[in-house]
DNA sequence: TCTGGGGTCCTAGGACCC
DNA sequence: TCTGGGGTCCTAGGACCC
């Protein structure tokens, strides 16, 4: 069995947390958009992503106050660490959720069930947080039991009842389903995941495409082999930045803001010990429609210089477009990052003597393992054939 | 319903290689 | 000189998630 555990209003539940004052009050967290809201505000109708604006108009009583990422990422390490106490195998999706196998431990923990309150009852004791924990066989379903527990509750979906608790679900509720899909279904009056199951695979894959139809069709019969998988990494580093609307920003400006964004993405990466091949430069325009431009180097990077001149280049090349559309939006990724080690990798080589690379090979494995270490030795091997590498 | 910042995954064409 | 099948990588766009 596979627990899914979310927290409620994650945001909105720290600032009350922190704050007595706010505790039972409508409270909304954002800058001009609203980014989490409290279940009082949700009361009144307000939802994520909705202008601050519509927000106030809705729930004129809510208590905004600006986001606090430090402390939410604080929340969410504390909240990982009572994960991670539970079961080793734990999968992390975003900042406030994760799936957790407990399948091996009904010796030592007992069932799911069990766990899974004691999961909700030691966040909430050691984080002061409400957690939501959907358990299911799998992971699609575990995820959609959470959503329909939800504010601070406990759903198991029965054995045996899967079907009968996913059938009457609209088709909204299918992981992978959104408002394109969505319209999509309902042109063909498919409105439940029960009206998606009965369709057939083949007319699924003739309305969606091959995979998205075969993914559509599985996962209403709940059809979800994926495992929990644990130790994975992500693929890109970017930051983004809103312009604002009737600013006609200069060239001059528009590359300051780019360079502010490499200089961002530039030391996450180095703190994170990654370096990546490709930078992305991400455009949307007044009338909200989008372009990337993207190029790949030879080599890993984590240098601000050699990104931000890449990334320059990029969005010189598209200036036509952005003095026609207006630009509104302008973002910078790194993706196709490397493993660990890659600042590593940048010794000093002039003289290549084995006596000399002791040291070296000694910081690279005291710091990131040996598995960073081999991969280092084969590029070193390219580069420098005649040194004398590893021993092993 | 007028839109923030951080991501993931999929598709599709073209270049290039064997 | 022409041709096929299979594979990888790059780039651009789009849907979707929290």
């Amino acid at each position: 069995m596979i627990l899914h555990a979310d927290l409620d209003s994650f945001y909105a539940s720290v600032e009350q947390r922190d704050d007595p004052a706010l505790r039972g009050r409508p409270v909304l967290v954002g800058g001009g958009v609203v980014l989490a809201a409290s279940y009082e505000a949700k009361a009144c109708g307000v939802r994520t992503p909705m202008s601050l604006s519509r927000a106030r108009a809705l729930c004129p009583q809510a208590v905004v106050v600006p986001p606090r990422m430090h402390a939410y990422t604080a929340a969410s390490r504390a909240v990982f660490d009572v994960f991670h106490d539970i079961t080793p195998i734990v999968e992390p999706l975003s900042i406030d959720e994760a799936f957790l196998d407990v399948e091996g431990l009904r010796r030592i923990s007992g069932t799911p069930e069990r766990i899974a309150r004691r999961l909700r009852a030691e966040v909430r004791s050691r984080t002061g947080l409400p957690i939501t924990v959907g358990v299911a066989p799998t992971k699609f379903l575990a995820k959609v039991a959470s959503g329909a527990g939800k504010p601070d509750g406990l759903l198991i979906v029965p054995p045996g009842g899967e079907l009968e608790f996913l059938h009457p679900l609209p088709v909204e509720r299918l992981w992978g389903v959104g408002p394109v899909t969505a319209a999509k279904l309902r042109e063909q009056r498919i409105h439940t995941v029960g009206h998606v199951a009965r369709v057939g695979e083949a007319a699924l894959i003739a309305l969606l495409g091959g995979n998205a139809g075969r993914h559509l069709h599985a996962l209403a019969h709940n059809h979800d082999p994926r495992r929990v998988q644990t130790g994975r990494r992500r693929g890109s580093i970017g930051a983004q930045c809103a312009l604002g609307r009737s600013a006609d920003r200069s060239p001059e400006e528009v590359e300051a803001v780019l360079g502010a964004l490499v200089d961002r993405v530039t030391n996450r990466m180095r703190r994170a010990h990654r370096a990546g091949r490709t930078v992305t430069v991400r455009l949307r325009f007044a009338d909200f429609s989008r372009a990337t431009r993207s190029r790949s180097l030879l080599t890993p990077t984590l240098q601000t210089g050699a990104v931000l001149r890449l990334a320059t280049e990029l969005l010189r090349e598209t200036w036509p477009l952005i003095s026609v559309r207006g630009l509104t939006l302008i973002g910078v990724a790194v993706s196709n990052l490397d493993g660990e080690g890659a600042v590593q990798l940048e010794l000093p080589l002039e003289e290549p003597r084995a006596d000399g690379l002791d040291a070296a090979v000694d910081r690279v494995r005291d710091r990131f393992g040996s598995g960073a270490l081999r991969r280092a030795a084969m590029i070193g091997r390219e580069l420098h054939p005649s040194v004398p590498l590893l021993p092993d």
